[in-house]
DNA sequence: TGAAAATTTAATCTCTAAATTTTTTTGATT
DNA sequence: AATCAAAAAAATTTAGAGATTAAATTTTCA
């Protein structure tokens, strides 16, 4: 999720970018220029950039005149998001199918046995961070609609599959056991092609994953 | 389209992100700062703001350390937008028409009523810029989502939009009198709440847009 | 000659400091 | 309590300088 920057903008802005999805900035907190300046060590310049990037992006509200602050969250907004990330996910799934070619395929038996086994780690008891975890779900995800050929249709399912994932963050909640058994049908019924079925059995895991944060809150 | 602003920065943004999609500013270019802070008429840290903005967007391209350049343009591009469109214009007209009340009606047939009028008088041999169209064009698509009841959904779609209408635009080419016909068409079907209808119309008018587009480079 | 290395040039990135607006708070007055 | 003006706080915007990086040019050497 999180890539090498060179800049100091790029860096900061994936901090308070992160900052904001786990909630160490939480949602509708003011974003004082001058507090957050010191707090991540770069002038109001680099600092008003990093802000206006996150304003389109979304995770920052920029009401003109201002200022800056967190997004705020809601039960519609997780409803608008996870009914997005069905709609687009979906989508990207199937064109992946159709097109996806061995290159494609590697890269998905590879983020499907990395989410396996982190899985089995916290099966066993061993303490893992939730982001490493949520790390390897977007990976997976990911990998399913990678070859859907439409930079923009992922461009657009990563943003919002960032925001969505802001909600099991502060929800520190999470059914990894269900989920995974899921996404264990998932991977199956893409390797195999059946089309209609892994576009049922996503759209069913992003439903269950939805109607879990609805009710744990 | 573009709404009143009250700071330099946004005003300055709305008017940058213009001239990259009316083509005032070509694909590919380089944005240099020096140059662009004399012929915006704002400082340097306000234009890196600003572009900062517009690279969230996908307007602007930004690698790390060299600036900025206008988003470049491909037919590949071209036919990643339409497909987004269709998908996503396509599943809010649906929820539109499963949830729009009075309201939303009284929108449409608004919005309806303009691009009618000013088809008649392009018919009538009038000169008429083309943004002018093209805004009510937008206007048009976007009564039609409008009721979907999802704000992340009417931002992307604005946003695939945005980006989409700049090839038109660039092309200087539009099939008016066709388009007109077939959106009259998609209209009658909303207002009859004819989902199944209405939304196969929305999509036949947006491939044979792409398909115009396409030939027509 | 042609490739590799060193140098120069140009531009971006980043910061500081200060002027200008605008918003928010405070406090006095009705 | 509501209103209004003054004061304080914060955001916006500008200007400019130093550090860093990328690109272009020249020089060196095989």
């Amino acid at each position: 999720m999180t890539s090498a920057a060179t800049t100091v903008g790029s860096s900061v802005y994936l901090k308070i970018k992160s900052d904001i999805i786990t909630g160490a900035l939480q949602p509708g907190k003011k974003l004082k220029l001058d507090t957050l300046k010191v707090q991540y060590s770069v002038s109001v310049s680099t600092l008003r950039e990093i802000l206006n990037r996150l304003a389109s992006d979304g995770f920052v509200e920029a009401p003109e005149q201002r200022g800056f602050l967190v997004r705020t969250m809601s039960n519609e907004d997780l409803i608008e998001l996870s009914n997005l990330r069905v709609l687009l996910e979906c989508a990207a799934l199937k064109a992946s199918l159709a097109f996806g070619d061995e290159e494609w395929e590697g890269n998905l038996v590879s983020a499907h046995h990395k989410l396996t086994m982190i899985g089995k780690k916290i099966m066993d008891g061993e303490v893992v961070p939730p982001e490493r975890l949520l790390n390897y779900d977007w990976e997976f995800h990911l990998a399913l609609a990678r070859a859907c050929n439409s930079r923009h249709m992922i461009s657009v399912i990563q943003n919002i599959y960032e925001k969505y994932i802001g909600y099991q963050l502060v929800l520190r909640n999470y059914r990894w056991a269900k989920a995974l058994e899921e996404q264990q049908l998932i991977f199956e019924a893409a390797l195999a092609r059946d089309s209609e079925a892994a576009v049922d059995l996503l759209k069913s895991h992003l439903r269950k994953s939805l109607s879990f944060s609805l009710a744990a809150n």
